[in-house]
DNA sequence: ATGGTGGATGCTCCA
């Protein structure tokens, strides 16, 4: 199985991109953020067409909206609301022979780093912390979970363009990169891109759509995961971040993450 | 230190 992610920025704005996204990461279940449509809106009958009818949609107009599309049949799909606000920053998919699939669109968080100061960036850190609870309460640890998503966290100091830089920027002050680590810790997920690409080697997702040339300056950051639970690790066979995809026209700001998983 | 761009919306907010 292939799962990509990807922030779309506009799912609608991005339809015609799919073809060649398809081509390029040969997804069987895609997770798409920030989608930005209302569900009556949502260009299902596009992805139908191209062979993904298994849909779980959860939209709202203007901001945030995740989907799941799939080749692959669910046995049960739903979404769910954190932080008692009705953002649709989650949906998850149980596959009918498959893993169970949770797509999220964490918080922003806005600019400044003060949970005080700032509400956005409060109402991030209660996202991280809520969403380690609701994963450690689960009765047994054991389930076969992909979880994927733009996390809008960047934890490694190889995230970043520059770690120092960046530890007063949100996404990757230590807090936030704390409260992920939990969050993982929570179900003993995995990395499952840093599975295949070490450490020590620089990996990003996004580019600012604020520079003059993206590629010339990179200063990426890596926001956008794919994690597993521990029963999949040993499944793992390939991690991919489609990087020429910042450049497709229009460009959406992060680019697709592809894990390929044999289930 | 600052502002830079893009998307949806509707004369501005969010990322």
């Amino acid at each position: 199985m292939r799962l990509t992610t990807w922030n779309v920025n506009s799912v609608r704005l991005r339809i015609d991109l799919l073809p060649e996204l398809i081509a390029r990461t040969g997804a069987d279940v895609f997770c798409l953020q920030e989608t930005k449509v209302v569900d009556q809106d949502f260009p299902r009958a596009a992805f139908a067409a191209l062979g993904y009818e298994h849909q779980v949609i959860s939209g709202q107009k203007s901001h945030h909206g995740v989907a799941i599309l799939s080749r692959l049949p669910f046995k049960t799909s739903g979404a769910r609301n954190w932080c008692d606000k009705d953002d649709r920053r989650h949906a998850w998919a149980k596959l009918a022979s498959g893993p169970e699939i949770h797509n999220f669109y964490v918080p922003a968080g806005g600019d400044i780093p003060d949970p005080d100061a700032n509400e956005k960036f409060a109402h991030k850190l209660a996202f991280l912390r809520e969403a380690a609870a609701w994963f450690g309460a689960q009765k047994s640890r054991k389930a076969p979970i992909v979880l994927a998503g733009d996390l809008n966290v960047a934890p490694l100091e190889t995230d970043v363009w520059s770690h120092k830089q960046l530890l007063d920027v949100v996404s990757h002050t230590p807090i936030e990169v704390e409260l992920l680590g939990n969050w993982m810790a929570s179900y003993k997920f995995v990395d499952a891109v840093r599975h295949f690409v070490p450490p020590a080697e620089r990996l990003y997702s996004w580019w600012s759509y604020r520079a003059a040339d993206w590629a010339k300056s990179d200063r990426g950051r890596r926001l956008d995961h794919v994690w597993v639970s521990p029963v999949l690790k040993d499944h793992l066979r390939a991690a991919h971040v489609f990087k020429p995809a910042r450049d497709w026209k229009p460009p959406s700001d992060h680019v697709p993450v592809t894990v390929e998983i044999n289930v």
